[in-house]
DNA sequence: TTACCACTATGCATATACTCATCGTTGAAG
DNA sequence: CTTCAACGATGAGTATATGCATAGTGGTAA
């Protein structure tokens, strides 16, 4: 999980970083708006921590900026002010949130555990994916289908995973060499169908309704019957 | 856009809801806990609006369950108490925001916009193309007239999707065979009127309204009825 | 060795893309 | 109202692309 702070009092950066880190964040920080817009759009930030009185570019501009850029990051701002004119100024240019300083670290913490949790909640913290009767819990490694086990190898639950998480929506052969095979498509290799297949014979056998579907001409799609 | 207002003291919540309404919102209220969380899990509300201190339920245990449902409506939380203690854990059992009583209804309102557009943004983003009764969903690579499937190959999706990104738009037999065919377009091959006719087969089915427009000597133009 | 896994090679079956010849429609001129 | 030419639609047939089952290779670890 990677926070980026926006701050440029460097004794408020360093408390805030120190306790985010005490709380297992990652935590990268800009000095200014400018600097804080361009590393907003280089890494894809599970949060942004901003002030709004920055050097160079104020951090209102800044989240308007990067909202206008579809960055869709969560954001939190941070101010001095406090009036009611500031607070909606701020959260209508694109912040999710709004503190007034000095901050209450325990505060800050919930606000930031509310914000993360919204922004991943779909994609990373769940432990299991369910298409039908089709669970996969990525800690265990594991895979059922109803109340069979299924037995798979390190690529095919790569693979699986994969296709679980984009459940609906069909995948390319491309993206899938991407991100399970790490490397660039080419047409030279069947290893995707061979993968495909076996999978199928695993998880969509005889009996219950078809999960794996292939879209010829485009790719494959995993759907709840 | 729906909301709704859990909420027991009804002064407050004629404010509030007088005040959502003049704004453009669909507001409903529940004036007990149970009552709240009975209707959250019948409508898909796009924003909550929760008391803490409510009759035969609490808005606290009301939140946690409504998210232990799998319900991810944004929370926005209200109450008289302004201790970080209770901020802390109104955020942590599910809630979005949290406001202490007596509210300005201006960030009040702030806070309202920034959470309904970070939930619609997610929603409203589906890449789904409709003309009519016709709905082209471009992650699934599924198309729909009215609630009838339609089964489309690659260039049948591919033409149809062009047809419908320029809905109302006369489109020439160049421009097709360009985005579509990705080739200048020569008069030595009927492909595009093939297509055209597999289309028209498939999507304008005798009984319903005809989509597919032959322009002669231009094109062809899809229109809604 | 044996077992297992990741990946490759081959050939078949079929869905799909495209071509061609023919037929239908349209609209303006006679 | 006909006739005719230009334009578009269509059905049948062919070629190609695509996906898949199966068998096989090489590497690794127990």
């Amino acid at each position: 999980m990677h926070i980026l702070i926006v701050e440029d009092e460097a004794s408020i950066a360093g408390f805030l970083r120190k306790g985010l880190e005490a709380n297992g964040f990652h935590v990268q920080i800009a000095s200014d708006g400018l600097m804080g817009q361009k590393m907003a759009l280089d890494y894809p930030y599970d949060l942004i921590i901003a002030d709004v009185n920055l050097p160079r570019q104020n951090g209102r501009d800044m989240v308007e900026i990067l909202r206008r850029q579809k960055v869709d990051t969560p954001i939190l701002m941070l101010s001095a002010l406090g009036t009611s004119n500031d607070i909606i100024t701020g959260l209508d240019v694109g912040a999710d949130d709004y503190l007034v300083k000095p901050v209450q670290f325990d505060i800050l913490m919930a606000r930031v555990r509310a914000l993360t949790r919204r922004h991943t909640g779909r994609l990373n913290s769940e432990p299991t994916l369910v298409v039908g009767d089709l669970v996969l819990n990525q800690d265990e490694r594991t895979a059922k289908r109803g109340s069979r086990p299924i037995n798979l190898t390190a690529k095919e639950f790569q693979l699986l995973e994969y296709l679980m998480q984009n459940q609906g929506r069909v995948v390319s052969r491309a993206s899938i060499a991407e991100q399970v095979w790490d490397m660039q498509y080419t047409m030279s290799s069947n290893s995707i169908e061979v993968y495909v297949g076996i999978l199928r014979k695993k998880i969509d056998q005889p009996g219950s309704p078809q999960l794996i579907h292939t879209v010829i001409g485009e790719g494959y799609v995993l759907r709840a019957p």
